[in-house]
DNA sequence: GATTAGAAAGAACGATCGGTCGTTCTAAGT
DNA sequence: ACTTAGAACGACCGATCGTTCTTTCTAATC
C-alpha cells in the first residue's frame, strides 16, 4: 500500500530532525508539520513516541549501513576496509546527510547519561560500530598489514576518537577542514606500522 | 545576602542537570524540585530561561577552569601543562563532577546544529578550550620539548579527540577503562617526539 | 517600632506536549 | 453495488512547559 511509503518518509524525516532537536526533543507535532501531515496522521503509524524513536533509530541504522559500512565491506583487504570505513564516515558527515551530522554521535551524547530502552539501543549500536572497527583491525593484523603487537581495542578507540570529534566540530563550526584533520589523524594511525 | 548563595546552588544544580537532560531539555519546574524550591522562586533569580541557561554555562565554565585549566596553568613547563590539562580533564570526568560528564562536551553535541545565543556561547567556549591546548603546544615547541615541525592545530585536534571520546564513552558505558585508553592515546601523542 | 527591599511562595496564563477518539476518504475485495 | 481495511484528519484530553502576577515572610534600615 501507500502507507508504507509515507511511514518511510516520516521515519527518515524523524531521523534527520532528531540530529538537531534530539531524539527526545523531537516533537510529533513538529515532525507532522515537517512532512506535511496532521499530528494524529503521523502518530497513527506508531503506537507511542517510544516506537517512533526506535523506528527513527532503525532508519538511521539503515542509512549508516548503506553509506558507511556496506561499501567498505565490499572490499577484500582488511586494512583497505578499515580505511574505507573511516573515509566513508567522514564523507557521510561532510555530505550532510543529516543536518546534525552522524545520527549516532548525537544520539550517544544525548542518551549517554539516561536510562531506558532508547538509551540501551543507542549504547548497543555504539558497541557494534566499535566491533566493526576492531574486527577489521584484528583481520589486518592476521594478514600482516598491521603490526601484530598493537592493541586492537586501543587502535579502534583512537580511530573512532578522530571520527567522533571531527563530526562534532564539523556540525558546530561548519568548517570542512576538521574532516581533513581527522583524515590526517587516521592516516597517521594506520601508516605508522 | 542569602540570595546569592541560593542562586549559586540553583546554577550549580542547573549545570549538573543540563549534562543529563540537555541545556534545552532542562525544565525550571524540575530544577525547582531538585533544589527544594518553588518554580517561581527559582525563576525570580533569572528573568528568562535563556538567562538561566547562560548562568548555568557560566557556572560550568568556572568549575571547568578551577578543576582542569587553573591547576595545569600553575605548572611552569608547557609540556607538563599540556599533560596536566589532559589528565585533569580525564580525572574530572572520572570523578563524575557532573552526572553527564563534561558539561561542554554534552553542550557542544546538543547545541552544535542549532542557532541562537546559547549555541554561540557554547561554540566560543569550545574554541577557547582548543586555543588553550594549542597555546601550550606552541610554547612546548618553542622550548624544544615538542618537535618543531608538527602542526599545533593537528596535535590539539588529536589530543582533544581522545579526551572527547573518552568522556562520551565513559558516560555511555560507565566503564573507567575508556579513560585509560585516552591516557594511553595522549601519552602516545606526546611521547612520540 | 514602622518602613522597606529582597527572597520565596502560590496561583494562574497561554502554549505545547504526548496521547485518544470519532470521523472521513479512498481503494481493494467480494 | 456493498463491504471492509487502512490512511489521514480535526477536535480534544490531562499534563507540563515558560512566564507573569500578587502575596507572604524575613531581615536590615531609619
Amino acid at each position: 500500500m501507500d502507507g508504507e511509503r509515507s511511514r518511510q518518509a516520516i521515519v527518515t524525516a524523524a531521523a534527520g530532525l532528531a540530529t538537531v532537536q534530539g531524539i527526545d526533543g523531537l516533537s510529533i507535532g513538529g515532525l507532522a508539520d515537517h512532512v506535511g501531515m496532521s499530528k494524529s496522521g503521523v502518530y497513527a503509524h506508531f503506537g507511542s513516541k517510544l516506537e517512533l524513536q526506535l523506528a527513527a533509530i532503525e532508519a538511521a541504522n539503515a542509512v549508516f549501513a548503506a553509506e558507511v559500512v556496506e561499501p567498505a565491506m565490499a572490499l577484500t583487504a582488511p586494512l583497505e576496509r578499515l580505511r574505507a570505513l573511516c573515509e566513508n564516515f567522514l564523507d557521510h558527515v561532510g555530505r550532510e546527510v543529516f543536518p546534525g551530522g552522524c545520527f549516532f554521535a548525537s544520539a550517544v551524547a544525548e542518551m549517554g547519561a539516561r536510562t531506558g530502552t532508547v538509551a540501551d539501543v543507542v549504547a548497543e549500536a555504539q558497541l557494534e560500530w566499535m566491533a566493526v572497527l576492531t574486527d577489521q583491525i584484528t583481520a589486518a593484523q592476521a594478514d600482516g598489514s598491521l603490526a601484530g603487537d598493537l592493541d586492537p581495542d586501543q587502535l579502534a578507540f583512537e580511530l573512532e576518537s578522530a571520527l567522533y570529534l571531527a563530526n562534532s566540530l564539523f556540525v558546530l563550526h561548519r568548517r570542512a577542514d576538521v574532516l581533513d584533520r581527522a583524515r590526517r589523524a587516521v592516516a597517521g594511525l594506520l601508516d605508522r606500522s
